[in-house]
DNA sequence: AATTCTCGCAACCGCTCACAT
DNA sequence: AATGTGAGCGGTTGCGAGAAT
């Protein structure tokens, strides 16, 4: 907990708001929740015979559930995990828990690597111009966060995901933009941040050009945001 | 001082993609 | 072409901690 606490009680959390979203689903079917969930409980066990689950409805588990921890890592599972990658190198993540003596899905052991132990993850509060450049790359491309990652040298997806989702979405609500698309809110309260103003796209125009306006430069930026291209193949790295 | 509220972040879940067979 | 499997991604959740009451 070390930033913006005087931004807190500004508005329904976004997990509250997610939670809420249950209800809404069953609204939608006019089932309150407290109707629908036992409806889909029953449905769920007893309208469906046992080997219905075993086609293609339902997902084969990862890995043996019984079998692994869940939840935060000890500082011995990750010393684990930080000595069997520094020996045997990343790969395999579904083999590796096993090998490291874990007992964690690989999924889990991947994710604690990528995110948190990595040698090169950088810690602490994001700079004014990581700000600025994330904005600047979610106006490009959207919610893909291993794309904008990318760009930010030490960072991860999941910490790019969540700086967003907790700080800079709200800020640039408050600046009377739309997050989703980057465009002024005619609803909301006008520009207080001049800067802000190079994220909103004029009427008509799309996100990406708002990254040629000059008036970035005018806020002192000077964000190289043109993608390498490998050779080979024509497509953004990482893109699907 | 105790309780409640709210937030931030680490971790999980389920889906899709890429590749091998 | 169809199927199976592993890896990666994005959305969501759970929990600890600080702020407010």
């Amino acid at each position: 907990m070390s930033t913006n606490q005087s931004q807190r009680k500004s508005s329904p959390s976004q997990s509250h708001r997610s939670r809420l979203y249950l209800g809404y689903l069953c609204s939608i079917f006019t089932f309150s929740p407290q109707i629908c969930a036992p409806f889909s409980l029953s449905l769920s066990l007893s309208a469906f015979p046992l080997g219905f689950w075993n086609s293609t409805t339902m997902r084969k588990p990862c890995c043996d559930k019984q079998d692994t921890n869940k939840g935060a890592w000890t500082k011995q599972e990750d010393q684990k995990l930080i000595d069997y990658i520094q020996t045997h190198g990343e790969g395999c993540w579904r083999t590796l828990p096993k090998a490291a003596g874990l007992h964690r899905c690989g999924k889990s052991c991947r994710l604690r690597w990528i995110n948190y132990l990595r040698p090169d993850i950088k810690h602490g509060n994001f700079g004014q111009d990581e700000e600025d450049l994330i904005i600047k790359l979610h106006a490009l491309l959207g919610n893909r966060w291993s794309l904008i990652s990318g760009r930010l040298p030490g960072r991860t997806d999941n910490e790019v995901k969540n700086y967003w989702n907790t700080h800079l979405k709200r800020k640039l609500i408050r600046a009377g933009i739309d997050p989703d698309n980057h465009r002024l809110n005619q609803t909301l309260p006008r520009l207080q941040n001049q800067c802000m103003s190079t994220l909103v796209t004029s009427s008509g125009s799309d996100a990406a050009s708002c990254l040629e306006d000059d008036t970035s430069r005018s806020c002192g930026l000077s964000l190289d945001l043109s993608i390498a291209i490998p050779s080979p193949s024509p497509v953004l790295e990482g893109e699907k």
